[in-house]
RNA sequence: CGGGGCGUGGCGCAGUCUGGUAGCGCACUGCAAUGGGGUUGCAGUGGUCGGAGGUUCGAAUCCUCUCGCCCCGACCA
């Protein structure tokens, strides 16, 4: 491809709502344009990235035997209300209308329409197991689309679906698909980790989440250094801290704190370590419980999990913070001056405040504080869970090694969903024994669109992009230096244009007139991942210059054979 | 959904308080010079100032309504 014929539109200057680099980066190459709220265009050269991510996956899938084929976009509601998805969905479902009235919804997810097509077309065990895809744009109508495609209402996604006789061959299915999934994103060129995830909003069993590693992902992923144990921070468990609770060392006392109503600035004042520190949160408590409200203690260093919060039996779920005015009206004092000394609420620990002595905590009366509280001798001992997020260092659960932390953007997800929708939808086969059996199913999610976004992510430098060279939308760039004066420029360029590009390599090549400092920004922008320099003063010692586009220095490689040795480097 | 902010050429912005009929940089077009890291000069193209209504001799600017976009939001008391 020449420059001149082909859509190539650089923007200098970063747009001002885009926050982070793949959005910046994606705009600035002009790869997308933005229609609306979270829905973009996607121009010849993104597209051409997008293809490529796609054909991986596509290929990866077709490879393991899985059937490709296409569903709707726009379904009708009696499905959804027959899985009780048309309420349950919440306002992410995009409701639409027809001429006649009748209500639609544009696909979000298709376990509906591919559940609906398997109890038609599966009749037989022998049918089974069988694996159903499609690579389609979703729509999922965000409360708050942001950073370009990476959160975007309309996206690209593969998802696919499979169904089973019974649990082993579901079984045997989800870890097949775990092992596709590793492989698509070996290929693609990602640093990745597949993690133990959350299942149970979808119902079933196993799932796992597979997470691009980049600094700016929005999900924090947990793994050891002793075991192959990798989770979405959501799930895991914080050990209980083995220590004894040591007996008290000093006395309470009740201390005016006018100017410290967060645990950063108690410590700052008071000078007290932050590990002696418990804050107090108050949530809705469960209905029936016998109370509105429960409190949760947490160390003053450490974060409440909401998920495991959520899950306790004394607190409703979902979880609610309780607002400030319920606190004060609960308890008698603002959020700031909470502690559990003195509380007539119902009182939960973490483990690791149930071993603290000599701690502080909010006194329950305004601007004050307790210093030095003791359980037992102060206050009883309430009940202890696991409350908190787990920190960089601690125990792995498993028992093996320590756990460390990493911030990951989560492109792909896979589901044992059992019969959730099989049985919603009365999708059975007859089997050997001659019954009707409840068809179990998986589901199976990759991201492509958001891959091309996390991509960038972990994947760029302060020039731009740099593509992993098998997503990247050209292989190779060519810059003439001075083409318009010099004939052997030109000559050489053309020629080495044409010899890789019928050797199969997708060439960029910079025919325009403008200067090297131009074609440099712009090729490195947009990330082509291998750079070919022809200039008149290589040319008189018979060399070109090559450069890769993460490598700091320029390498001189010979006129004779250059493609040869070219060819040679790609794919590296 | 609540809170805040912004809509002025493709992009980034000024002008709005204090009404007088639209401006800067980048990009784009033409010419010339330059020719190994966003070069320079000259000359240009492009905007019903988000939309509707109102006030006024006169509205980007004031008033009312409306649409769109962005950010923040029970994130730890």
């Amino acid at each position: 491809m020449k420059t001149s014929k082909f859509h190539l539109v650089t923007n200098r200057e970063t747009p001002a709502d885009a926050e982070i680099v793949s959005h910046q980066l994606m705009l600035r190459s002009g790869m997308i344009r933005k229609l609306t709220a979270g829905i973009y265009s996607w121009t010849p050269l993104g597209w051409r990235v997008l293809k490529k991510v796609e054909n991986i996956v596509r290929e990866e899938m077709d490879r393991a035997g899985y059937l490709e084929m296409l569903m709707p976009a726009v379904q009708p509601a009696e499905l959804w209300r027959e899985t009780g998805r048309w309420e349950d969905f919440g306002s992410q479902l995009l409701k639409i209308r027809d001429r006649a009235g009748r209500d639609f919804v544009f696909g979000p997810t298709h376990e509906e329409v591919i559940t609906d097509l398997a109890r038609n077309e599966l009749r037989s065990y022998k049918q089974l197991p069988v694996t159903f895809y499609q690579i389609q744009t979703k729509f999922r109508d965000e409360i708050r689309p942001r950073f370009g495609v990476m959160r975007a209402r309309e996206f690209l996604m593969k998802d696919a679906y499979s169904f089973h006789i019974d649990a082993a061959s579901l079984d045997k299915t989800y870890w097949e698909m775990y092992e596709v999934y590793s492989r698509i994103f070996t290929r693609a060129g990602l640093k990745f980790r597949a993690v133990h995830a959350d299942p149970g909003a979808i119902g079933g069993s196993a799932s796992h989440e597979f997470h691009v590693l980049a600094e700016s992902g929005e999900d924090q992923i947990v793994f050891s250094t002793g075991s192959d144990f990798a989770a979405n921070i959501e799930l895991v468990e914080a050990l209980p801290p083995e220590q004894e609770r040591p007996g008290p060392s000093t006395d309470l006392t009740l201390v005016a704190t006018p100017d410290a109503h967060t645990i950063e600035e108690l410590v700052k004042q008071f000078d007290v370590p932050v590990e002696k520190t418990v804050k107090t949160l108050v949530v809705e408590a469960a209905e029936g419980s016998g109370a509105s409200f429960v409190a949760l203690l947490v160390r003053g260093d450490h974060t409440l999990n909401e998920f495991k919060a959520a899950k306790l039996e004394q607190v409703a779920n979902p979880l609610r913070f309780a607002t400030e005015e319920e606190i004060r009206e609960a308890i008698g004092a603002g959020p700031g001056s909470l502690g559990p000394v003195k509380l007539d609420i119902p009182c939960i620990a973490d483990s690791s405040v149930a071993v603290m002595s000599d701690f502080t905590a909010g006194a329950n009366t305004e601007d004050k504080h307790y210093f030095g509280i003791n359980w037992v001798r102060d206050v009883p001992m309430p009940a202890v869970a696991d409350l908190r997020n787990v920190v960089e260092g601690d125990p792995s659960p498993d028992g093996e090694g320590e756990l460390r932390l990493a911030r990951g953007i989560e492109v792909g997800h896979i589901f044992q969903l059992g019969t959730k929708y099989s049985e919603a939808m009365n999708a059975v086969v007859l089997g050997q024994d001659g019954k009707s059996h409840v068809m179990l199913m998986g589901c199976y999610g990759i991201g492509v669109s958001r891959i091309v976004a996390a991509a960038i992510e972990q994947n760029h430098d302060d020039r731009g992009i740099c593509w992993p060279e098998p997503i990247a939308p050209f292989q190779v760039a060519i810059l003439p230096m001075n083409a318009k004066k010099s004939h052997r420029v030109r000559e050489a360029a053309e020629k080495l244009y044409t010899e890789l590009t019928e050797a199969g390599v997708e060439v960029l090549y910079d025919d325009r007139n403008v200067r090297p400092g131009v074609m440099f920004n712009d090729m490195e922008l947009i990330g082509i991942p291998h750079r070919i320099v022809i200039g008149e003063r290589g040319l008189d010692k018979g060399l070109l210059e090559y450069r890769q586009r993460t490598a700091p220095e320029n390498e001189d490689i010979p006129l004779q054979g250059a493609l040869e040795n070219i060819l040679d480097r790609l794919g590296g």
